[in-house]
DNA sequence: AAAGTAAATTCCAGAATATAGAATTTAAAC
DNA sequence: GTTTAAATTCTATATTCTGGAATTTACTTT
């Protein structure tokens, strides 16, 4: 293991969550390093184009390049490139925010998302952010149509003490994953926000992500409205994993035989 | 300079603007570095996060964690935060897509960008992207209204003889700099899609970035409604300056006593 | 305006680790 | 099942990373 690729990399994560601009001795501190050092690595963030200095301040912030890189990245993404007109389409149709999410490390995290004209409702539903299995829809989603092992890795890597809707009740949440699998679907309720989250497939049933809905409560939900807006949702992730080259025959129960090709 | 820091970032960029995963010997023959080193590194940060092995297929790409720390950084950004509303009237009111840069080495990289609903001609408009001082109208703008020494280094780096709207003419780019400081906004219109450019001001009248819109020529584009158009971007674009703090008398001249407080 | 203070930066000797060639393992191709 | 090519691991060498001390810079206080 690369110790300054390592220690790099994790400066420019503290840059990028911090504060607006960190001092060297912030930084130092934070991870127990020498000023000295710190500071010599901060030199070469710079030089590569990752970091910047404050001018007059002398304070380091993690610069713009890190958007190219992830734009970059994000165009190789074929499933949001797929998903696209269905997500336009969603949004268009419930007036609301929608989301496709893909799975890193255990969590769920948006792709892509469009909002109808003047939404601004959605703070957490842009591309980038990381939603827990515990605290949002399509977390769950991803836990419950993950495979057997993978499933039970995340359920031990949890820490049940920590906040989110599941606090201290592990037993409560895998009911729950066997309910979505059940329903095709993942619902959550929680601060006047509810949510709709729905698995999407690949070729051979293999899960490559979610896809979620918000819906706030201010806007008249009324339960058939509620109920209007998960049959949508549900048909939309049918419709996306069917263009993925997924065989929908075992809907809603489909993932009961998914597994990873060896 | 860290030699390892930077060879691991150059590997990570080249993860991202080159296929769809890269094998070992590709990266090592690109980067002309033995292959074993290669190899370390991309496990280094594989392990760090930033990297990931595709199963089966041993070659490598980059992960989905970037996107998270683009997020970060993007949070940050006040000024995305304080023009996101007038982006959103501006393209709801010209039914178009409208955008925010920032200026990243010389060139304008998109931080922010609205557009009405069901618009998908925006490719090349998304956060991340980034546009050349040479061929886009935002680059123009924040290249016309740099400090004198920064626009003299950029003119200087500029590859004259590449592609680009002024290939092999400086002097007519230079012009075009001054007519843009004179109107107060740069205009294009490169294969059929025009586009329109206004500085973006804060304090001490120092360049913030630009706000940008495109109309393709398709949308039954009369003179009448372009000029509409750019009116409403320069409007927009001092809405913008004025709630960062601004003051506008000289404009749209303003940049001319417009210099970096030292 | 000048002295004092605290942080940032540079310097340098010692030591850890990155380096690159060779050997080994693994996977794919025939 | 054999061959081939790439990926990975191993290892000795030397590079460069490391962190304390010295120096410089910027800011604060009187």
């Amino acid at each position: 293991m690369n110790n300054t690729l390592h220690n790099g990399l994790k400066i420019l994560e503290f840059l990028a969550t911090g504060a607006e601009a960190l001092s060297i001795k912030e930084i130092a501190e934070y991870f127990q390093l020498p000023n000295s050092h710190v500071c010599r690595l901060l030199k070469s963030l710079t030089e590569i184009g990752y970091a910047e200095q404050i001018p007059g301040n002398r304070k380091y912030r993690i610069s713009l390049k890190i958007l190219n890189l992830a734009n970059a990245r994000l165009k190789k993404e074929n499933l949001l490139r797929l998903a696209r007109p269905y997500l336009h389409q969603l949004a268009e149709k419930l007036n609301t925010a929608v989301f496709v999410t893909r799975v890193y490390c255990g969590y769920s995290l948006i792709i892509g998302a469009e909002y109808p004209a003047f939404f601004t409702e959605a703070q957490d539903m842009v591309v980038g952010t990381l939603h827990s299995p515990t605290s949002s829809a399509c977390g769950k989603v991803c836990a419950a149509y993950s495979t057997e092992e993978v499933r039970q890795t995340l359920l031990n890597e949890i820490d049940w003490e920590q906040t989110g809707d599941y606090q201290g009740r592990r037993k409560e949440f895998e009911d729950e994953l066997v309910n979505i699998r059940q329903r095709g679907c993942a619902l959550r309720d929680v601060g006047g926000v509810g949510a709709v989250g729905v698995p999407l497939f690949e070729e051979n049933g293999i899960l490559s992500g979610a896809l979620g809905v918000m819906l706030p409560k201010e806007r008249s939900r009324t339960a058939e409205l509620w109920q209007a807006v998960i049959e949508s949702t549900v048909s939309c992730g049918k419709l996306i994993s069917i263009a993925q080259g997924a065989s929908l025959e075992e809907y809603p129960n489909y993932n009961i035989s998914a597994r990873r090709k060896k």
